[in-house]
DNA sequence: GCCTGCATGTGACTGTAATCACGGGTACTT
DNA sequence: AAGTACCCGTGATTACAGTCACATGCAGGC
């Protein structure tokens, strides 16, 4: 539970800026100076919080490199995973644009470096700027789809099983085809699996066991092979 | 399965355009006249449906009166209610803004005056007038925020009960205040709520039935009394 | 009136997955 | 090497809610 304030660094990150479809792409020159002037760049390891549930709200991050997860808690300990952050992704940007404290908490998976900018920045930057809005609401779009998306997997499918297969599918399209089939790490333990879908840590290893026994996934360390996606939507029920 | 393209009227709608907070209230007089002179508002009985999931987009939807459910559905018949969409709700928004397909259904419960604008024209007012930018963001926080709570509701909740005392309590908000209690009026059958938190209609009908017994709500017909928030929060699990 | 349709109430049974409990594996520390 | 801390695998038991079935109540239409 450390919370780790990272080491600022005045450099450019390249990918920050460059990424698609990233944050601020769609600002004129003199907009990405302002930008380049008040962002602060900073590396955090694996096991570090950018911010909790809760919290009051000081700005956006935008992920460079390495994962964050985004979660919410009840009070009796049980955790939903939101989403597993990637490069490209802004984080916090609802609740900066309402001034309303953070809706999730934000644990970095893999060492990430992360640009932060803070509330007051962000919005003078878009309101100078309304070509920023377009990436706004891009991100914000996505952002609701994809809680769509969890809502409708969690909420219609039947059975833990295919819920997690819907999940697999779901994570395989950002995966590469190989002769063996789509191939993808999956970089979660079971219990982090489980808290993706609303299920346990036990259901979540009895249901991989059956999709290896069927043949329906390959495991290699954090390594996924599906070799047939067919097969596995059948399970998931579409 | 009736769809029902509505009797279109070129009247003005004065809800829509004073609704708060509602879209195109941040237009500039020159907008509004814009917006004005596009739109189409027609009148839909209960029953009828504006569009339905996965339809190719047309446009977006303005909620002037009356109250539209908007869906997502499985294909094994399972069904979960997103929302109740309430005047000066706007609805087909992120998708009209990717171009992409209807994400839900959208069926009339109460009969509704609907203000239509095309999704060409829609874009093209946005892109002319940026000022709107702050409506369409502001809505997309909203529906987003919305979909945040409902999956902490479908998947940090223990039991049904957990569920359905939270739907009850967010639906309360709304509501005003008695010397009974919380009043507010529950337009849903029990099937229909079952379908906002992941249930069955019997557990729901048992479930309420539990909160009756033990004096947590009160009904008289679809007028919902909750004489001791509190109490309810308890075993809502926060 | 009666009939039909739909919402609600309730009982009995069943099944899926949560819970509890424990053993084995790997990795990193001291 | 011993010790610790996680992961992962698996059995036994339990319970919550889904399913099926049927009774009741209530509104509208003829």
């Amino acid at each position: 539970m450390n919370v780790h304030t990272g080491n600022h660094d005045t450099k450019n990150c390249e990918s920050c800026q460059l990424r698609e479809p990233g944050m601020f792409c769609d600002l004129p020159t003199t907009g990405m100076e302002a930008f380049q002037s008040t962002k602060h760049t900073s590396t955090y390891p694996a096991g570090t919080f950018l911010y909790f549930e809760r919290e009051a709200n000081r700005g956006i991050y935008v992920i460079c490199s390495g994962q964050v997860k985004l979660s919410v808690s009840s009070s009796t300990g049980k955790t939903l995973i939101l989403k597993i952050a990637k490069p490209g992704d802004v984080l916090g940007l609802s609740s900066t644009l309402t001034d309303t404290p953070y809706e999730a908490t934000a644990e970095v998976l893999q060492t990430a470096r992360v640009t932060y900018l803070r509330a007051e920045e962000f919005r003078a930057l878009i309101v100078k700027h309304p070509q920023a809005y377009a990436s706004v609401i891009r991100q914000l779009n996505q952002q609701y789809e994809s809680a769509c998306e969890q809502l409708r997997t969690l909420a219609l499918c039947n059975s833990t099983t295919e819920k997690l297969a819907r999940l697999l599918l779901r994570w395989s399209k950002q995966g590469r085809q190989t002769p063996e089939g789509t191939q993808f790490t999956v970089p979660l333990t079971h219990e982090q699996i489980a808290e993706c879908v609303g299920a346990t840590r036990e259901t979540v290893t009895r249901t991989l066991g059956d999709f290896k026994r069927k043949r329906l996934i390959a495991l290699h360390g954090a390594n996924m092979v599906i070799p047939n996606r067919r097969a596995l939507e059948t399970v998931s029920g579409s």
